[in-house]
RNA sequence: GGGCGAUUAACUCAGCGGCUAGAGUGCCUCCCUUACACGGAGGAGGUCGGGGGUUCGAAUCCCUCAUCGCCCA
């Protein structure tokens, strides 16, 4: 079998994907006799305006190597793919573009016109990301697919909403929550992100009631929320202030009468000491108005602008009431000190807009106990996080949860299944309740639905049980849940990692509670960062494109990169050169690939290592055999690093640089040694495609199918779908491997010496041999070929001890001298120098080693394995120093 | 403000109580040796961020400082 010179990714992958499609591997393969069980892993929904980034590359070859792997290994695997429907993110994309394109907004086009827009944006943009996925070389179950607005996904959505608003675990509420002015929506706490901003603390003289003349001095840095202040707050135990709790202040412009309360959470330090209570517009004065039961005045309409209640300045912007009621307040001789003051202020993630803090009315989950199984379930052993780190922080958000917003003003969602009477008594149904139909509790006609929607994580956070058909106890749910493996960055923690465990145990309440958790391991990924070291960010520009990568070097050499750059939940900054690795490892496994199928010959056994007679033969089904097992470990404990860089060792550094070369001069043969060395090639290369495939499995693929075809053996099922390599008939052979270290040793330092003396790498040479140890004689008398062929060493003689022959450079190796004759002319100079070195090195060991064997303390406290290796140490540096030192002497 | 992580070769990273501290890239020398120049052989290059401590022994454990970064508020 032919095979080009080079994997040509472009060409392959498309065909290749295809073929894996139509095996019908993706989908989970029936339960039988040899099954292992099912295993699910759910991919984090990206959002479906999403783009690839690092991040899903890096998180998806993660999932697809534990897919993979665990296929091969015989599980009913299962990987379910979808997206979800980012409300807020999407909304604003169509109605950006609407804007753009036809100069409508969505109010001219109303809810369901522009729902329909929505829809139709989806169909066509939509699934750039699964396709994207796709050409990773993910390997999900297409046909299910799932998105969060789908018809059943809906139906779960609305079970879930009415099962927690039946318990009470729902419930309406004016409360503080984060308003996006320019979206017109609630944000959750999680959509805010924070920025340090260049304010000003403005001092403001608020008059004494019944005190004229008398003032009391606030600082602020929102002047313009004044307008809504109930109260003012001082320090209990602040001796400038203490006398004036219980009496008021009157409120500049309104007159309002406000009480002077004494709260401990007030710094005396900052500003003047005295605050002014703002309950409607700022968190911390919420919880104080709530303290001392303040009235809450709501002075900044949801678009921003002031509202009636701030009387004359009512119709302002924000920005422009601050200043205004600065200039009054001057007039009026009420400012005190204005100074710059650095503040962070609360950003929303989507418009970057200001955040109002504002009191509204809005839809919450109750928390509290829905977070008590799932700190459970990490005490309990039934979730573990890896690295196991990130249990603290998922217990920290969880021990101090707060209530969740889950109502959005938005049109893009699900829409809240609550419909009012015309009392305003809301009830909540799984089914739409018409207009006019009477109200399931009071009877009375229903008059409306509630107009908003509910946020996305409400749908993502069932997503691990819903995606399987929840709430009907459909097959798949009872077969793949709980699921295994969920991999995430994390950010995404709080945010969707903790929701779901909480909605697990909730929701599965068919289940024992043991098999509630919805997944047992939890991988949070590492973050690949730009090569200053930050986060990759659309507003940085300072992202790579891993789609670009992908095409220039193919989606294998992308994976593999990623594995080896990452080791797990390390953040790397990524060096696009560094792809290259990975490509070129590639490469390498092609091209040995190509070479063993060009000299099959037609062989059909595989080695083993009861058929192998031969040092090298022993040797590589050994390293094969230790390489398997690691690897087949690594994988097993999700340390995909670890098994990416044993595999690449063991391709590059065992199997071509020392197992082919020594199998070259013997293709040829016709006898025993030409069949057991076809056989150990081929049995080496058919397991190494199998353990490489998780991570690479475009080219494996490739290969495998070549292989068989050579082989002729083509009724195999694909690599995909056949089986993990279980190490029947191999084992690890210590003899061999040492054995074949004693001539590696040799073969290095006659190259070294060729190199240093200019001598050709292939000139042959006559070298005399000493080896005054006898284990290191039998290796090389038994293995005199193999060491022959390696050095390109013509006449090879090993005794004892030899003398230095004339004009002879030397090479010591451990215990072991080789003398190679040099021609007259040779400078040794460059030799004598190198030599002189590696004898300084040594000497150093030698030293060290001394020391350490002189210290009484070592000798009695120190593991006696330990001591004991250390005098084998000793003597083996003081053997090589030795001899380096005799030879020379001699130059 | 709270928490977490990093600091090892020119660069990107491994190593996390005991081998002469490793890999890839880059650099230097030689080689187009019919698997691979996307390659081969050899080599140079590191007082493991600073300072203390624990230990017979520390890049590795503890404390502390510095710098950088991430997550959360």
């Amino acid at each position: 079998m032919e095979l080009a010179k080079n994997f040509e990714p472009k060409v392959h992958e498309p065909a290749i994907y295809r073929a894996w499609a139509e095996s019908g591997g993706f989908a989970p393969r029936a339960p039988g006799p040899k099954s292992k069980g099912t295993f699910t892993v759910m991919i984090p929904p990206p959002n479906v305006t999403g783009v690839l980034h690092m991040g899903h590359a890096l998180n998806n070859t993660i999932q697809d190597i534990v897919v993979r792997h665990r296929r091969l290994q015989g599980f009913e695997t299962l990987w379910v793919p979808g997206t979800d429907h980012a409300g807020i993110a999407t909304q604003a994309v169509v109605e950006k573009k609407l804007f753009q394109e036809k100069k409508i907004k969505r109010e001219e086009l109303g809810r369901e016109a522009f729902q329909k827009e929505v829809w139709a944006w989806k169909e066509k943009y939509g699934n750039t990301i699964l396709e994207q996925l796709r050409g990773l070389g993910s390997s999900c179950d297409w046909s299910r697919t799932k998105f969060t607005l789908d018809e059943d996904m809906s139906r779960a959505v609305r079970e879930a909403f009415v099962r927690l608003f039946d318990k009470g675990l729902v419930y309406r509420g004016a409360r503080l929550v984060n308003w996006d002015c320019v979206l017109g929506t609630a944000v959750s706490d999680d959509e805010i992100e924070y920025a340090e901003r260049k304010g000003k603390l403005w001092q403001i003289r608020y008059p004494l009631d019944g005190r004229p003349g008398e003032f009391l001095t606030v600082a602020t840095t929102r002047p313009e929320t004044l307008l809504g202040d109930t109260g003012v707050a001082v320090n209990p135990n602040d001796e400038r202030y203490k006398h004036l709790i219980g009496k008021h202040a009157l409120l500049p412009f309104l007159g309002r009468k406000l009480p002077i309360v004494g709260d401990e959470t007030v710094e005396a330090s900052f500003g003047t000491g005295a605050v002014k209570i703002t309950p409607g517009h700022d968190p911390a004065d919420y919880e104080r108005g709530a303290r001392f039961k303040l009235p809450i005045v709501l002075v900044i309409e949801k678009d921003g602008r002031m509202s009636a209640e701030a009387g004359p300045f009512a119709g302002l912007s924000r920005e422009k009431a601050r200043d205004a009621v600065v200039k009054e307040l001057d007039a009026l001789g009420l400012l005190g000190e204005v100074s710059d003051h650095v503040h962070n202020v609360a950003l929303s993630d989507r418009s970057k807009s200001v955040i109002e803090p504002m009191v509204s009315e809005q839809w919450f989950v109750k928390m509290r106990p829905l977070a008590v199984p799932a700190i459970a379930a990490v005490k309990n052993g039934s979730l573990r996080f890896s690295p196991e780190r990130w249990t603290k922080v998922y217990l920290d958000w969880l021990t101090n949860v707060q209530d969740w917003c889950i109502s959005r003003q938005l049109w893009w969602g699900h829409r809240i299944p609550v419909w009012y009477d015309e009392d305003g008594v809301p009830v909540a149904s799984r089914t739409d309740l018409a207009l006019g139909a009477p109200h399931p509790i009071t009877k009375k006609p229903i008059v409306r639905q509630d107009e908003d929607v509910l946020d996305t994580w409400a749908s993502s956070w069932l997503w691990p049980f819903a995606t399987l058909g929840w709430p009907e106890k459909s097959p798949d749910l009872a077969r793949f849940y709980p699921t295994q493996f969920l991999s995430t960055a994390k950010e995404i923690i709080y945010l969707w990692v903790a929701r779901m465990v909480m909605a697990g145990y909730e929701f599965m309440d068919h289940l024992p509670e043991e098999q509630r958790c919805p997944f047992s391991v939890v991988n949070i990924h590492a973050t690949v960062l730009d090569a200053q070291g930050r986060r990759m960010s659309k507003s940085l520009g300072n992202g790579i494109d891993p789609l670009e990568l992908i095409e220039k070097y193919g989606a294998d050499a992308v994976r593999l990169c990623l594995v080896l750059l990452t080791k797990e939940g390390q953040d790397t900054r990524l060096a696009p050169e560094r792809i290259e690795q990975g490509f070129r490892f590639g490469n390498k496994v092609w091209n040995a690939a190509r070479f063993v199928l060009a000299n099959l010959d037609g062989e059909r056994g595989a080695g083993t290592s009861a058929t192998a007679t031969r040092l090298e033969d022993r040797w590589i089904l050994s390293r094969l055999e230790r390489t398997r097992s690691q690897v087949t470990k690594a994988f097993d404990e999700y340390r995909f690093n670890d098994a990416a860089v044993e595999l690449y060792r063991f391709v590059w550094n065992d199997f071509c640089d020392w197992y082919i070369e020594l199998a070259k001069p013997r293709f040829g043969a016709n006898d025993a040694s030409g069949a057991a060395v076809r056989g150990t090639l081929v049995r080496v290369l058919t397991d190494t495609l199998a353990l490489l495939h998780p991570v690479m499995p475009y080219l494996t693929e490739a290969l495998w199918s070549a292989l068989h075809e050579t082989l002729g053996t083509k009724s195999v099922p694909m690599l995909m779908n056949s089986g993990w390599p279980t190490g029947e008939g191999l084992a690890i052979d210590a003899a061999a491997e040492s054995d074949m270290a004693v001539i590696q040793d040799l073969v290095k330092a006659v190259r070294n010496v060729r190199a240093l003396c200019m001598l050709g790498e292939r000139q042959p040479l006559t070298a005399r041999i000493a080896a005054p140890r006898a284990a290191e004689r039998r290796v090389l008398e038994e293995h005199a070929a193999t060491a022959r062929a390696l050095a390109f060493l013509e006449s090879f003689e090993i005794s004892e001890r030899v003398d230095r022959p004339a004009a002879s450079a030397c090479a010591v190796a451990g215990g072991i001298e080789a003398f190679v004759a040099l021609g007259a002319s040779t400078d040794m100079a460059k030799l004598k120098d190198a030599l002189g070195k590696r004898l300084e090195k040594l000497e150093k060991g030698v030293t060290g080693a001394k020391a350490k064997l002189a210290n009484e303390n070592f000798i009695a406290r120190a593991d006696p394995d330990i001591v004991v290796e250390e005098r084998a140490r000793l003597a083996e540096l003081e053997l090589e120093a030795a001899l380096l030192r005799r030879n020379l002497a001699g130059l």
